[in-house]
DNA sequence: GCGTTTGATTTGAACATTCAAGTCCATGTT
DNA sequence: AACATGGACTTGAATGTTCAAATCAAACGC
């Protein structure tokens, strides 16, 4: 491996940047399996499953168009689809048409749902808690935040806009 | 360490919480994608795949335990042994037994898969700058690595003991 | 010595995700 | 009117991950 630490050509990471991408990558790696991990124990849902139901939650009247959904949730059509799927299968989740003149599909948050949500979400919080916010000063917390939402910036720009829509004064 | 109001009971974000996990949340699941998304069209490999050939390559002969290499790929026996399956089916590792004495099964890390690694690294490593590094000043990368660190502890406290062993003064 | 337990690894089936079609239907085009 | 075009999903097959069971050999207990 090249050990150089020029700018654009030899692209090889300085010891001090390696040792904060190490444990940069090792948050992504082991964060979302301790996530799923409490999800699907306590609720048997993984994380994309439950973030659906979050977003449909978070609408209006729980519903919310497929390529829409698609978009919130972080997935591709697919993706979505097949995760739909099963959650219909689960009677959380039905599919209807959207309105009149708009003739795509919809997917509706059921009562079913609802509750499950509302049942799965404080435990799911205080994992959050429990691994990331209660551990972190909120100095560390905003760093961290501010961190991810640059980095985020590059890797889906276009989840960015949607995601930090209210951005702080500065 | 952070105390708010409450610690077990009500366990809901303040809003300023919220904004920044969902910020994390968002980077945990697109970096992760991003990532692998070029190492799977720059080299065909996903980045178990490539992290398990790099803990190899950073290893005395290339010979690692199984067990030791799942623990420091940071993923199951079971995915590992897939894993290992696949890389050795492509010749870029092979199995062999350890020394006498220890009776596990060992992988080793072939020339081809030394070579297949120097050739997927520079553009990996190029991606963790243009997504990461770069767009980070150092005192950011710092703050989001200290982060990272403290986390970690929680979601994998023999990993952080493993990966994070030189620790800084301060 | 013989049967049991334990640790290390592998295997196979179930499940999730991706990827590349396939479907359906409305809207342009000629 | 007939036909291609494009958008919005859905589907099925291929691939990867998880989970539980199977293997296999050394070490232990009696």
């Amino acid at each position: 491996m090249a050990r150089e630490a020029s700018t654009d050509d030899v692209p090889w990471l300085t010891p001090a940047q390696l040792e904060e991408w190490v444990a940069l990558a090792t948050l992504i790696t082991t964060l979302p399996s301790a996530l799923d991990a409490q999800l699907k124990r306590d609720a048997g849902l993984n994380s994309f499953e439950y973030h659906v139901l979050v977003r449909l939650s978070d609408s209006p009247h729980g519903v919310v168009p497929m390529s829409d959904l698609a978009v919130m949730a972080q997935g591709s059509p697919s993706r979505l689809s097949h995760a739909v799927t099963r959650l219909e299968r689960a009677g959380y989740v039905e599919r209807m048409a959207c309105k009149e003149a708009d003739r795509r599909t919809a997917a509706v948050l059921t009562e079913a749902g609802r509750k499950k949500l509302e049942e799965a979400a404080p435990g799911h919080v205080r994992e959050v808690r429990r691994l990331v916010v209660d551990v972190l000063t909120p100095e560390q917390l905003a760093a961290l935040g501010d961190a991810a939402r640059v980095i985020v910036k590059m890797t889906a720009p276009e989840v960015a806009d949607v995601i930090f829509s209210r951005k702080r004064p500065g």
